[in-house]
DNA sequence: GTCGTTGCTTGACTTGAGTCAATGCGGCAG
DNA sequence: CTGCCGCATTGACTCAAGTCAAGCAACGAC
């Protein structure tokens, strides 16, 4: 790879728990590739050999029955860490839900360079962490919330994974933003039909919570209103 | 703690990773603590003040909304790892299914101790991957299944937890257990409400999938079936 | 014994979200 | 400009699961 030291992500990804001279070694084992929107990275049930981090665009994991349903798993904005390090088959598929860009390394390569990194080790740990955190508030949303909360919960969501890009901590959310996902999409990620989701927004359209200036613009109108109809008060 | 080298989950838990000298160390730092049905270790919102092992009996993770709904976020089974290392406060409770018995630890002195010893990071890495595939595969439970494959799924997952004690790998699961929760517990693990759960089982009970000899025992009599149904092919 | 209590099951009815089927709309190729 | 194509929206209807309300069965206290 060309230039850690000038990456956007440098100091949120788990590159930051290294210093110049192991950036440089981790450097030599991975590079820059781009992936463009509804290219699949990884396949559900395939044996798990890349791990990336992401530079620019977001992706989606996905699980689906073999009767076809889908169900998105988690969703990965820029500095996000993507794969299943440590063996083990890839219990679900990475798919772009953007144009996007990743610095890609194969699964045995990060692994020796991470048994040698107790500090990168570290980050990870952390990390998992809080995607377990996140994986389990949206289990709640799975299994308990109403249409429109969800909806809600999910719009909130993004507009904070899109506004902590963390060069600007000016911005510690976003009121108006381009939704990385179609409806169809939105649905896979909430547990619900394409037309549910939009008639949901429509609603929220109808009380003036949010505007939809256009298909994939959202522009959050009520933040309050619309936090106290995800907390499911 | 008095001996961790008899401890029945020894080579089981996050302390496999360690040699003699060093689980003396961490053993000075924990303790065990029994822990009796319906009792709660932490609370949802606390800041996460200990960390623990699983000896014995089954606990719980749950999520609850403010008016009350509740979602089981997760369940944990002798020889998994309890709470949030490394700040945050706890986004979910911890309540014991079933009579039960930890080794616990405070947050800070198990932090510390985890930053000078890598390999016990490592395993824990490992483990909260393994944990974060799971909570993913429930989403799409959640977000997709049925009730009818919602229950196969729990009756099954269930059995293969209790089957796998590591002890005997004679029985990778188990055709006869005892449910470690009630039918109100496996509605909110599953996102259903106790007469929904109640309906389905009787139906796989008509279909003589499973038996039911009391309230707390199921007798699984054609797994082949169950497992297809829970797959949701 | 019999009275409560607690947890589970069953039935009758309601409802939120899914399904099926038009219709609408914005962009782009020709 | 026109017609098509790929989403998205809207409407009418269905149905799986939720709600509300009895009953039932096992168990312990007295």
């Amino acid at each position: 790879m060309s230039d850690c030291m000038s990456c956007v992500v440098r100091n949120r990804a788990i590159c930051s728990a290294l210093n110049p001279d192991e950036l440089g070694a981790l450097s030599k084992l991975g590079r820059k590739q781009v992936v463009s929107r509804g290219q699949t990275l990884v396949w559900e049930g395939d044996e798990s050999l890349v791990v990336a981090n992401v530079i620019r665009g977001v992706l989606k994991l996905g699980v689906s029955t073999a009767d076809g349903r889908e169900q998105i798993v988690g969703v990965v904005f820029p500095s996000d860490f993507i794969g299943r390090p440590f063996g083990k088959e890839s219990p679900y598929s990475v798919n772009a839900l953007t144009d996007a860009e990743v610095c890609i390394f194969t699964r045995s390569s990060f692994d020796d360079f991470a048994k040698d990194h107790p500090d990168l080790q570290h980050k990870l740990l952390q990390r998992t962490l809080d995607e377990l955190d996140r994986a389990r508030q949206w289990m709640m949303l799975l299994g308990r919330k109403t249409a429109s909360e969800r909806i809600a919960t999910l719009l909130l969501e993004i507009s904070n994974r899109l506004g902590n890009t963390g060069c600007s901590s000016i911005a510690p959310f976003l009121d108006q933003f381009e939704l990385p996902m179609d409806r169809q999409q939105m649905g896979d990620v909430l547990g619900l039909t394409i037309e549910t989701v939009s008639r949901q927004l429509t609603k929220l359209k109808e009380a003036e919570m949010i505007a939809l200036p256009d298909r994939r613009t959202v522009v959050i109108k009520d933040r309050q209103r619309l936090q106290n109809l995800a907390e499911a008060a």
